[in-house]
DNA sequence: ATCGTCATTTGT
DNA sequence: CAAATGACGATC
């Protein structure tokens, strides 16, 4: 009797379309609703409602108001309206619907990583609208920059600019960074900024609020509470905040008036969602850049394949600095793999360091500066010690480490030296004799022991895994990091010793040179110029590419170099290429289906090893790849094709993964 | 996924 | 001949 007389439909736009947060690849699209008319003003598109879906109560997100429906048969009512606050803006929604197109991923599975979960007192609070920094001119960073100038300018007066940036050596990025930000919001518009971890988004964080009032800003992470997190992500949906600084679960956030969008390190393997449809920081910004017409910035000491991509394709322009502002700021970089010699210095021999290695550590320490020594993270590459009396394995010209190229099981590739590079194909242990070799991790904590012992009275630190150092004081002492985890120092290192270069280089992957080049330049970007004395020893063979690379420092020659060799051998970024992972079956069923466009190549299956616990089932996997322009066809196609599987039950779930990080 | 429908099976 | 189990299929 009641529900009679509330179920009148709303006498305007009675009908609402409705997103149903189901999982079903089949069901991704708006089903049709009818509106009460107590609910005609509060469901308003964007925002959450509960309907009856299949029988069952699921959340859903009203994406539109219309007055009629093409739904044959009869409509039920929305059920709820969860919430009047319209978390789902018209802008979200295509990009959400965008980046599950372009991942053959769903729109729900978006949403999920892209709208926090709500938080009811939050939500009630008010958003109080923060301030502009006022406007001002190009900083003087700028113009070391060719287009330097241009690009702030260009942000300060709102013409769109898409740039990928290789940042000076020494370059304070974050407040470069901040600078765009500030001018972005100055000239009346919103920006988001995405970096790879905490640390880098602190220091943006911090950045930004030197140059901005404080409530303009906010800082998005995983780690925030939910009702931190819904709140500060209400501010920049509401316009309150105008620039948004984060780590990768960011890249979704609702920005006011998008004037920019930024990612920083874009090469850096945190920007890759894990979770499914698996999307990329990088992609998404550029995707997002491109739908809502705002300006882009790709960031970074080295650069990807896919920025170049960016610039070879005439997206982006490219702003770098000129070769000679270049050599003025960057240190002297110096290969090992020519010079075997191991130091004069007894001390150094205990070490076993390289000459040149000690002797830079060595100048660098009585000049009074620190000195940092990139070791590989723990177990990345596992040192080799003898199979019999259990001696460290060491390289026969410089008593250097040896350890086995990671990730190659096969016995074909020799251990190699992971300091100056030598391949050692016919190891004998120096005590003992013995021919056998064993694995043995050998960690920071190792590396910092031996240091220490060949610079002795000097003060060492470690800083990797679960304790990272944020920065250290200034002053004469080594610190023994981990990629990703060098504390910044004021005034910056004197000298840094890039050690297990050949270990990075020599994996047996597509991405190993670029990390490679990517993990050196921002250890090396810490240290002092040339001019004042920095050094930067690389444990490699100076006739490398990537070292050439590193001691030109010409980030922009190696992602071209790079480029090429991807676009010759056919893999991402040069083509299109999707990963199918699942049971065998599975596997070959989809390659039996699926409608590929005439371009496609399919590559496999090849077994792969799943580290999932439970599932010890084999897997395999296929690559299927297309020339960049079929890539929307091949999304598609794969869609299309999880769509007819759930739909039909089929019991063996596939992974579909789009230009996935890992291909070889 | 989940719910409902309809058919087929099973038990008395 | 009724309850019970199971296979499709649609989901506003």
């Amino acid at each position: 009797m009641i529900g009679v007389t509330e179920r009148r439909p709303a006498d305007q736009l009675p009908i609402a379309r409705v997103l149903v947060d189901v999982p079903l690849p089949h069901l991704d699209r708006p089903f049709d609703y009818r509106v009460r008319q107590e609910h005609a003003g509060d469901a308003a598109p964007g925002c959450r409602v509960k309907v009856r879906f299949a029988g069952q109560l699921v959340q859903g997100y009203v994406l539109d108001r219309v007055e009629t429906t093409d739904h044959p048969g009869r409509l039920a009512y929305l059920e709820r309206v969860v919430s009047p606050e319209p978390v789902l803006s018209p802008d979200l929604a295509s990009m959400a619907r965008a980046v599950a197109d372009r991942y053959a991923g769903t729109m729900a599975d978006v949403l999920r990583l892209a709208v926090p979960p709500r938080h009811a007192r939050v939500e009630a609070e008010p958003s109080e609208p923060g301030q502009r920094p006022p406007a001002r001119g190009v900083p003087a960073e700028w113009r070391r920059y060719e287009r330097g100038a241009a690009l702030v300018k260009a942000l300060a007066s709102g013409v769109k600019a898409r740039a990928v940036w290789q940042a000076l050596p020494g370059e304070d990025w974050p407040r470069r960074l901040a600078e765009l930000a500030a001018t972005v919001s100055a000239a009346g518009r919103s920006a988001l900024l995405v970096v790879p971890d905490h640390r880098d988004l602190a220091r943006l964080h911090a950045a930004c609020l030197d140059l901005m009032p404080e409530d303009g800003v906010v800082a998005l992470s995983a780690d925030l509470g939910p009702a931190r997190r819904y709140r500060r992500w209400l501010r920049a949906r509401r316009g309150a905040a105008h620039v948004v600084v984060g780590t990768r679960a960011a890249m979704f956030a609702p920005l006011h008036q998008p004037g920019l969008f930024v990612v920083w390190d874009d090469g850096d393997d945190l920007h890759a969602e894990p979770r499914a449809p698996y999307p990329h920081v990088r992609d998404v910004l550029v995707l997002r850049a491109h739908q809502t017409g705002a300006s882009f910035v790709a960031g970074g000491f080295a650069r990807t394949a896919e920025a170049q991509l960016l610039v070879d394709s005439g997206w982006a322009h490219e702003v770098v600095a000129s070769r000679e502002v270049v050599r003025a700021h960057a240190p002297r970089v110096s290969g090992t793999g020519d010079d075997f010699e191991l130091a004069r210095d007894p001390a150094a021999r205990t070490a076993r360091l390289p000459a040149v290695a000690f002797e830079a550590a060595r100048a660098a320490l009585d000049a009074g500066a620190p000195v940092l020594v990139q070791v590989p993270r723990r177990g990345y590459v596992p040192a080799l010690a003898c199979g019999h009396c259990r001696t460290p394995a060491r390289c026969r010209r410089c008593a250097g480490p040896l350890s086995l190229p990671a990730g190659s099981s096969d016995e074909a590739r020799p251990p190699s030296c992971r300091w100056c590079g030598a391949p050692e194909p016919g190891f004998r242990c120096a005590a003992c004799g013995s021919a056998r070799l064993r694995a043995q991790v050998v960690g920071a904590g190792r590396t910092a022991e031996e240091l220490g012992r060949a610079f002795p009275g000097t003060t060492v630190r470690t800083s990797g895994g679960d304790e990272v150092l944020a920065s250290v004081p200034p002053g004469p002492q080594l610190v023994v990091a981990t990629p990703g985890a060098e504390p910044v120092v004021e005034g910056g290192y004197g000298a840094a010793l890039l050690l297990d270069g050949w270990a990075l280089l020599g994996r047996p992957d597509l991405r190993a040179a670029e990390e490679t080049l990517r993990r050196w330049m921002a250890a090396a970007a810490m240290v002092r110029p040339a001019e004042q004395g920095g050094r930067v020893i690389v444990g490699a063979d100076s006739a490398l590419r990537t070292v050439q690379a590193l001691i030109r420092w010409d980030p922009a020659g190696h992602a071209q170099r790079e480029l090429a060799e991807r676009a010759e051998l056919g893999f991402p970024p040069a083509r299109r290429m999707a990963s199918v992972q699942g049971t065998p079956h599975a596997v070959a069923r989809v390659v039996d289906e699926v409608q590929l466009p005439p371009s496609a190549e399919v590559l496999g299956p090849v077994p792969v090893q799943v580290p999932r616990a439970a599932g010890n089932e084999e897997h395999e996997r296929v690559l299927i790849r297309v020339p960049r322009s079929d890539g929307k066809a091949l999304a598609a196609a794969l869609a299309r094709l999880q769509a007819q599987r759930t739909a039909r039950k089929e019991p063996d779930a596939v992974r579909i993964q789009l230009d996935p990080l890992e291909v070889i």
